[in-house]
DNA sequence: GTGAGTAGTTACCCAAAGGAAAGTGGTTAC
DNA sequence: GTAACCACTTTCCTTTGGGTAACTACTCAC
């Protein structure tokens, strides 16, 4: 291992792994905006199919499980008449704050760049 | 919209097309990984698929013309005979860094957690 | 009982992602 | 000339992602 390469403070190779690592439970379009949105409030199906504008519900139904199983996300079934079922985002999602923090940040940029490339 | 809810600073509908916007581009498992391994370095084709391990070379040359197509590398042909090939990151693929190392301090933290829970 | 809403499930389908393996056209080393 | 390296491309294939539409079981309002 060459270590006289530009490298900010990290090691490349761990980086990278761990880089991978980390886009192999948070792949996919929708995982992290479903993220996203229970972070910034609990909500029931429906309202998180209105928010993510474009999914379909056994796309989000398939999501919410797959978050669920890897402890981004509590289902939680309130006993009332009819039963009321909540998302929350649980204290692991809030892990992922400052990647979110980052992608919002470069997506409204990134957005402004193509936005003016289109005008030339 | 109701801004009585919890949120840091920003306001949640347009942190969520911002994020949904960056997977727009960002999308699949290798585009990021592989920005990063040209901003460490800029590389060959075969030198990047040595660093990352598992991807074919249909699917690397696929992403480095995604890639390129999208401003965040170029390719360059070094006269040479024979002539050889150097792909290196583009100052916009810099813009990504701050995303780049919150997702690596995250997967570094994810792989932790995960062997944790593998002991239980 | 009819319609609407909630929280999904099911079936069907298409397109894209991605892997495996082989090939291509060029050059260089032996 | 034979083998090897480089930078890919091509073909074939399977998997996954994701969309549409319809349907279920339940409850409530009218």
């Amino acid at each position: 291992m060459k270590t006289d390469e530009i490298h900010g403070k990290g090691e490349c190779a761990s980086s990278l792994k761990n880089v991978i690592d980390a886009l192999y439970v948070l792949n996919g379009r929708w995982k992290l905006p479903v993220i996203l949105n229970l972070v910034q409030k609990s909500k029931r199906f429906n309202e998180i199919q209105h928010a993510l504008i474009g999914i379909s519900p056994k796309v989000l139904a398939k999501e919410l499980k797959a978050l669920e199983l890897n402890g981004f996300i509590n289902r939680i079934v309130q006993p009332t008449t009819p039963v009321t079922i909540i998302y929350e985002a649980t204290e692991y999602s809030l892990t992922l704050k400052n990647v979110l923090r980052e992608l919002d940040a470069w997506g409204e940029q990134h957005r402004e760049r193509i936005k003016q490339s289109l005008r030339n």
